[in-house]
DNA sequence: GCCGTTTTCGGCCCGACTGTTTTCAGTCG
């Protein structure tokens, strides 16, 4: 079994013992196993063969033996009776919002219901009423919450929430009460999936700020309204929760607010060790009822000893300890890219000419693109023949003669094929100054045949790139199996660099491999994969994948100028 | 279940809101 499966065995079980009303410490120890399992970077067998995994925060002697159980057989026998006994479907009733195990619980051994649509039959008919902590308000809570399951999948790709987002804030901060505020939470840590948005905002008239909140046209429906705290649906189908905190709390209030949850647990327990209390108030030495005075986060980080943690940082993944010992890396920006490689033209599917991909990177203050538009075998993308690639190679000369300052590089975005070989022979691929290789097609191979077609693919001494190398679409379409390891070990050993698609639907290579492949010595490139030219503008994204994968710009081979990156990838040839 | 520069036992982050409650449990983040 990989990280990945060995992490949804740990959340099963995490969630059978809450359902199961164990002890609520250990079902914490179970989903932060899950967490460190699932953002492990390397072959978790040898770490089960050779017993480091207790070496792990987090992980002892029990957790490590049950993870080498389900590493070496698949399951867990302890847990497999447990397993047996809890009907699927009563698992489901979790994700109802609103209803949580304890709910889930009574529901079921109480009163014998197994799935949501008995449970909301019975909401429906009022018999639920009179059960012991239920009235019919929760009825029809419960009612709204499995309408809200069915209608919104409860998740959402960056892109569309931190439009909706912004959307929300740009009305919040014409109000004369609101002194100021800030999107937190997960946008601000820029997950590429968020499934709330979170807004704070500092003021002297709570109450007022919430009142105008509930009553926002973009508003829906009103799940929560309090003095300090409320929640609403959005129209646009994304919760949006609000909270409202005075000037001096602020501070303190937006560090809590951007979370995340575990690097929230691991300050709070820093500032404890040191004397403290910490929360969304304030940081209060001993019993003290005053809080200490921060003007900003990175005040709060000085008062326990640790550098400014970026919000991409703050996973819990080692940033406390780095930013503790003053090794923090000084993450990429946006700013640092000179030049965005693969963009597509109107010769395949983009929908700009090419000299309007120029003029637009231009524009924003770019040195070069690179074209890469498919190659022949992607049919429905319109893939380019020999012939279209020698008139478009004709039309980058004569851009070029007229561009000043200004290059655009001959790339291509060639196809592996089923077999692992490309879709253009040598001679044409070495009529490009840059060449991508990516898979398109036959999506369904086993793991191994993956890997190693990727593998052939990239052994090609004209490719540069390895483009989106897992192929996910998010919320869309799952990774293809490939053992990304291999791929990037291979990477790294032909000199090929790994491409973080920021498309924000892709975002491919994911931030949680950035480390792993840094550490092995790969390089990578950070580029739009743009069809028209305001998706230009997609390389915000990449560069806050690449931060939260603790990049810097040495990493990244397009903070090269033109000149230095041609010649840095023609070394291969 | 984990963990230890106060501890190998007894802690484990902390608070808002809601609904069903006359003081609190459940849920959520």
């Amino acid at each position: 079994m990989d990280n990945h499966q060995i992490a949804r065995a740990l959340e099963e079980i995490a969630t059978l013992l809450e359902l199961t009303d164990e002890n609520a410490f250990k079902v914490r120890a179970y989903h932060n196993a899950a967490r460190i399992v699932e953002s492990l970077r390397g072959d978790i067998g040898e770490l089960i063969e050779r017993d480091e995994l207790v070496k792990m925060k987090g992980i002892g002697r029990a957790l490590a033996d049950h993870i080498a159980e389900i590493g070496r057989t698949g399951k867990l026998a302890e847990y497999e009776k447990m397993r047996a006994s809890v009907p699927p479907d009563v698992i489901q009733m979790l994700l109802i919002p609103g209803v949580g195990p304890k709910k889930v619980r009574y529901l079921w051994k109480k009163c014998g219901i197994k799935s949501i649509g008995e449970l909301e039959l019975l909401c429906q008919r009022h018999m639920l009423a009179g059960e012991p902590g239920f009235g019919a308000k929760t009825e029809e809570k419960i009612l709204a919450g499995i309408g809200m399951l069915r209608r919104f999948s409860g998740s959402h790709r960056l892109d569309e929430a931190l439009s909706a987002a912004l959307d929300v804030h740009k009305g919040m901060r014409r109000w004369p009460e609101v002194i100021r505020s800030e999107i937190g939470g997960s946008i601000r840590r820029r997950k590429e999936v968020i499934h709330d948005v979170d807004i704070l905002v500092a003021t002297e008239k709570p109450e007022k700020v919430m009142e105008r909140f509930v009553a926002m046209p973009q508003v829906q429906q009103v799940i929560q309204h309090g003095g300090t705290k409320s929640e609403v649906m959005l129209k646009s189908g994304i919760q949006c929760d609000l909270r409202a905190v005075s000037e001096e709390q602020y501070p303190f209030a937006l560090h809590y607010f951007t979370g995340s949850k575990e690097h929230n647990v691991d300050m709070r327990g820093r500032a404890k060790s040191k004397g403290y209390k910490l929360n969304e108030y304030g940081l209060f030495k001993g019993a003290a009822k005053k809080s200490a005075r921060c003007e900003d986060e990175a005040a709060l980080f000085r008062m326990l000893g640790l550098d400014f943690i970026p919000p991409e940082l703050r996973e819990n993944m080692g940033e406390t300890e780095a930013a503790a010992k003053h090794a923090l890396p000084k993450l990429l920006e946006t700013r640092d890219l000179r030049g965005v490689p693969h963009v597509h033209s109107n010769y395949t599917d983009g929908e700009g000419t090419i000299a309007e991909m120029a003029d637009v990177a231009r524009s924003l203050g770019y040195k070069y693109i690179v074209l890469a538009d498919h190659s022949q075998a992607v049919r429905i993308a319109g893939g380019m023949k020999p012939a279209d690639v020698r008139r478009q190679h004709k039309e980058i000369d004569a851009l070029n003669r007229k561009l000043k300052g200004f290059r655009v590089i001959k790339g291509v975005e060639v196809d592996i094929l089923a077999d692992g070989t490309l879709d253009f022979d040598d001679k044409i691929l070495s009529s490009f100054e840059f060449v991508i290789a990516a898979i398109h097609s036959h999506f369904g191979q086993p793991e191994d045949e993956m890997t190693q077609r990727i593998i052939r693919g990239i052994s090609n001494p004209f490719v540069n790139v390895l483009a989106h190398p897992t192929g996910r679409l998010l919320l869309a379409r799952e990774p293809y199996a490939v053992d990304l390891r291999l791929v990037i070990d291979a990477a790294v050993k032909q000199g090929v660099a790994l491409e973080i698609n920021s498309h924000p639907q892709r975002l491919d290579l994911d931030w949680r491999w950035c480390k792993y492949a840094k550490d092995k010595g790969a390089r990578m490139i950070i580029d739009p994969d743009a069809h028209s030219a305001d998706e230009i503008q997609y390389v915000e994204f990449g560069v806050w994948v690449a931060r939260k994968g603790w990049l810097e710009k040495g990493d990244i081979l397009n903070c090269l100028d033109a000149d230095q990156l041609l010649a840095r990838v023609n070394r291969r040839k």
